[in-house]
DNA sequence: CTATAATCACCCTGTAAGGGTGATTTTTTT
DNA sequence: AAAAAAATCACCCTTACAGGGTGATTATAG
C-alpha cells in the first residue's frame, strides 16, 4: 500500500488542462494537487504543492516548458517532469532531456498510456512515445553511406575527442605522417580545411 | 487491409524461441516465417525468408546479436531489427542502436507489449521498454553538480567541437586571451593539461 | 588488374597550445 | 557591506601542431 501519486499539470490550453485533470483525478491511486496555465503562474506555488510528477507542456506563454524544467528541478529535485507536447522537433527533445525531463510523450498518446507513464516515471522508468523514441534512436545511428573509409572514420572520431596527430598515431600504432595523410584525405572528401569544420560536417551527416 | 507481418526469431534458448513463435504465430496479422538458434544458422536463409521484422537476442553462440545487426541490415536493408534481451548495459544499448537496431525491449516485457512493438517498428516507430528508455534519457542529461562555471562549460563545449581559441573568441565576442584564461581555469578544475584530456574528463562526468 | 585504402616521407609557413604571472571589473553569495 | 567567485584582458615564453604541397610504396578488394 502506498499513498496517491501527487500530480501537477502545467498546460496553457484550458480544455486540455481540464481534460487531464479529470482523467488523472478520477483514476484510483492518482491525485491532481494543482493545475496551472503557465510556469510563471505555478512558480511560487509548486513548493507547497509538493507534486511527485509534473505534466508539463512545452508551448506556453511566458517561460516555455523547456526552460522551466531546470527551474522546477532546482525547487523540487525529487520531482519528475513528464513532457506532454505536440511538437516532435529533434532539437527540442534533446534540449528537454538534457534539461532534466524524465519522460516525453506526444499529445496523441492514449489516456491509459498517459496514466501508466505517470506511474512509470514515479517508479524511475523513462516513458517515451514511439515516435519520440524513433527520433532518439535515429540520433544514435550512423550514416551507412559514409564517403569515409573505416580508418578515416576512426581517425575522425579521435579528432572529435580533441586528440592531436601524435596522440592519434600512438593510439593506432601508426606514424604521425600517416595520420596526417588520412586527415588530408578526410578534408578533401568532406570539402573542409580545419578540424572544427570536419567535426561539424561529420556530425551533421552522422558520419561519426 | 494488409498482409501479415513476417517475423523471424533469432534466439538461442529453445524454450524462449518456441514461446515467442507460438505467441506471435497465433496472433492475427502476424506470421512467423522462420526461427533460428543463432545468427550463423540464419545468415544464408534470411534473404529467402524476407522478414519484415527480426526479433533478435544479443547473447548467442557465434556471432552475437550486436555484431549481427549490420550484417542483417546489409542483406535486408528494409528489415527492422527489434532487440529483445535480458541485459541492460548502457554501452550495449548504444552499440546496438548505433548498429541499426530499431527498437529495444527487455525480456520481462509483457507479451501484448511485444506484439504491439513488432507492429510499431514495422510502422516506423521506435519501441523501447521504460528501463531502456531511462538509460537513454539519462545519457542525455548533464551533471547538475559541475565544478565548471557557465562560461567555462560553454567554452569546453566549443573545444569539444574542435574549435581553437581564435574561433571560440569570435563565437563569444571576447578576446582570445580571455578564452585562454578560461581554458587554464578549466584545466585546473578538471586536473588535466590538454584539450583531449579535458574533453575526456568532461564527457566521463557528463559536464558537457 | 586497376581503383581504393593504408601506409610513410620531407618540403614549407604560420599559428596554436600551454605554462607563468598578474590585474581589473562584475556578479554572486554570505 | 564584505568576501568569494566569475569573467574579463595583457604580456612573458617555448614547443609543438596544423595544414598545404607533392610523391611513393604496399596491400586489398572489386
Amino acid at each position: 500500500m502506498s499513498r496517491d501519486i501527487r500530480v501537477t499539470i502545467i498546460e496553457d490550453d484550458e480544455t486540455i488542462r481540464q481534460g487531464y485533470s479529470f482523467l488523472i483525478g478520477t483514476t484510483d491511486g492518482y491525485e491532481v494537487v494543482s493545475a496551472y496555465g503557465s510556469y510563471d503562474d505555478a512558480a511560487k506555488k509548486l513548493a507547497g504543492d509538493k507534486p511527485d510528477v509534473i505534466l508539463l507542456d512545452i508551448e506556453m506563454p511566458g517561460t516555455n516548458g523547456i526552460d522551466a524544467i531546470p527551474k522546477i528541478k532546482k525547487q523540487l529535485p525529487q520531482c519528475f517532469v513528464l513532457l506532454l507536447t505536440v511538437y516532435e522537433s529533434e532539437q527540442q527533445i534533446f534540449n528537454a532531456l538534457a534539461n532534466g525531463a524524465s519522460g516525453y510523450l506526444t499529445k496523441n498518446t492514449a489516456s491509459a498510456r498517459i496514466i501508466e507513464s505517470i506511474r512509470e516515471v514515479k517508479d524511475g522508468g523513462g516513458p517515451m512515445s514511439v515516435n519520440i523514441a524513433k527520433l532518439v534512436i535515429r540520433s544514435f545511428q550512423k550514416n551507412q553511406e559514409s564517403p569515409l573509409s573505416k580508418r578515416e572514420t576512426q581517425i575522425l572520431e579521435l579528432i572529435a575527442e580533441g586528440k592531436n596527430r601524435t596522440q592519434i598515431a600512438r593510439d593506432l600504432f601508426i606514424d604521425p605522417e600517416t595520420v596526417r595523410s588520412h586527415v588530408k584525405n578526410i578534408y578533401v572528401k568532406l570539402d573542409v580545411n580545419s578540424r572544427a569544420d570536419a567535426i561539424k560536417t561529420a556530425r551533421k551527416n552522422k558520419l561519426i
